[in-house]
DNA sequence: CGACACATGTAACACGTTACATGATTTG
DNA sequence: CAAATCATGTAACGTGTTACATGTGTCG
């Protein structure tokens, strides 16, 4: 759902065709989000079968395929509802640093510090390049005045999710040494489940396997 | 791209079955991200199409339809490969905050500030309930040590998330006032396209529209 | 017995994304 | 003329997600 909106978004200023949408679009996110003319298609029909854009028959006038869409009286209250809404992230989004650091957990304390190491130093070093690459892009302004600020806009964005992942890294770093818990690097398991042998018995399943027969 | 890496962390760890793998990745992210059993099982199909998981026929055993799965070589491979990697975000992902705040920029300056601070407020909010919530969390201390610190680093996370936007937001509030740019609410149309009557004409399709007839 | 947990699986849909086909128009 | 841009659209695939159908075993 992220599409979708912009093009509603696009909308409400008037009357647009597909193409012109994905210019716009592209325009207004300072050229860093690329988007496909054939997904501007689909996204319109989708849009059209919810009943939020509706075909503009202008399009008779200008004998070409140029077919216009508009926002509906209900696409018009989509967007409002979309600008609106803080985004709530109730279940929490399936981040994908987040569940690689709680499935390294899982697969021991010392895995869990070493993902957190090598990522540590990965995102420090992407920061970096970042930040060179925002010196390069005011060095070299070549981008119109929007463009420009959408552009800083997104790097900015970029740099403090950065910086926020590498605090909860370290914050991870400390939690994990903080509890004394010892590793189940094999020999010694944890609560978990069974060291698991190639036919290892699982825990909640106990009871079928062992009453398996009727 | 995240439930599949999940379940091959999971697998990792020896041979499992669909339903333990839901129960496992639920205990694993601390009972916050809550997986419906049927996308285990499309997931687990989808990994063995691509190789990366095997059935394990050892199911005749036990005489009940319990099929477990193990990783491949591949699968090993490919759960390296999400160890080592870090999610290199190029282009920069579709945040729905992010494109909100462009497209609210695309719609003037003071459409853009009145985002930003509503998005603050209720920003703001969140990050007081996540507090309280982690007091209670911690006062009712009722769940294994394992499932709290990954409920205690998911909340981290959040909190951590919901201050980098809060610091983004500002940002983006003092870039605003900073670009000295006139808004266009209406009356003085800015570069980007024309007034948009019912039947605008828009600005790439002048050529098209001019010379319509062959 | 009836409710509930365990266990497997299918069907359907959502959105995002890419590749492809097609044609008109502009421009070098 | 040829290449690039403008312009529309379709087909196909990928993952995530939910709802549903089905059956066994446990426990009060």
């Amino acid at each position: 759902m992220a599409v979708r909106e912009g093009l509603l978004s696009l909308l409400s200023d008037g009357p647009r065709y597909g193409y012109q949408l994905k210019t716009q679009f592209e325009a207004a996110t300072g050229g860093i989000w690329p988007l496909n003319v054939g997904q501007v298609y689909t996204t319109l029909d989708r849009l059209n079968r919810d009943g939020l854009v509706g075909e503009l028959a202008a399009a008779a006038e200008t004998e070409t395929a140029q077919k216009s869409y508009e926002l509906t009286a209900a696409g018009r209250e989509a967007l409002g509802a979309w600008w609106s809404t803080v985004p709530v992230d109730e279940p929490p989004p399936r981040d994908e640093l987040m569940l690689k650091m709680l499935m390294a957990i899982d697969h021991g304390r010392d895995h869990a510090l070493a993902v957190v190491t090598s990522h540590r130093t990965a995102l420090l070093g992407l920061l970096q390049a970042r930040r060179r690459e925002a010196r390069q892009q005011t060095a070299a302004g070549v981008t119109p005045p929007h463009d420009l600020l959408a552009a800083q806009l997104v790097h900015d964005a970029l740099v403090v999710r950065a910086e926020a992942d590498l605090r909860w890294l370290d914050l991870c770093e400390s939690r994990l040494l903080a509890s004394g818990q010892p590793d189940r690097t094999d020999g010694a398991a944890s609560e978990r489940s069974e060291p698991a042998g190639p036919t290892a018995r699982p825990t909640p399943a106990r009871r079928l396997t062992r009453k398996a027969r009727r």
